[in-house]
DNA sequence: GCCAACGTTGGC
DNA sequence: GCCAACGTTGGC
């Protein structure tokens, strides 16, 4: 069981959204680094929601219902994506504030490459959030 | 709205 | 296969 973190400007596609959908094919990916991420995902895993750009916290907790296959709005056919489906908002959403000020989780990727869009979280990084979410 | 970081494209 | 030009992301 793995987890990750995935990104969504919110006036693009939102948490509340996402629960209101349930099921979503994570499309619009055109990273490499973030596609092969989708690709090593399975059934089960579980991703942190984050909203980029306006709110800049995660908001909540999604969970891959269908492993990686082909991304419709791809013309070329060259990119993928997983679904996620909603679990359940973070009692208290995580703002990045939080994560920079928190030591513990200093090497999150999230940090380190800004602009990565699905990005992996370990163990230890995932419990950390949610205890800073309750 | 600016701009740094960085990924992608395309000419050579 | 290199690398300059360009486009995009995302924090500030």
């Amino acid at each position: 069981m793995a987890y990750w973190l995935i990104k969504s400007e919110p006036y693009k596609w939102s948490w509340d959204m996402h629960v209101k959908k349930g099921v979503q094919g994570w499309d619009g990916v055109r990273n490499y680094q973030a596609s092969n991420n989708m690709k090593a995902m399975k059934i089960g895993d579980e991703a942190f929601f984050y909203h980029s750009n306006e709110g800049k916290e995660i908001v909540g907790i999604v969970e891959v219902v269908k492993l990686y296959h082909p991304d419709p709005t791809d013309e070329k056919g060259r990119f993928g994506m997983v679904s996620f489906k909603a679990i359940r908002p973070l009692k208290k959403f995580v703002t990045l504030e939080q994560i920079k000020a928190t030591p513990a989780l200093s090497g999150m990727a999230l940090l380190k490459q800004s602009r990565l869009s699905v990005s992996p979280v370990t163990q230890a990084e995932w419990d950390c959030i949610l205890s800073l979410s309750h």
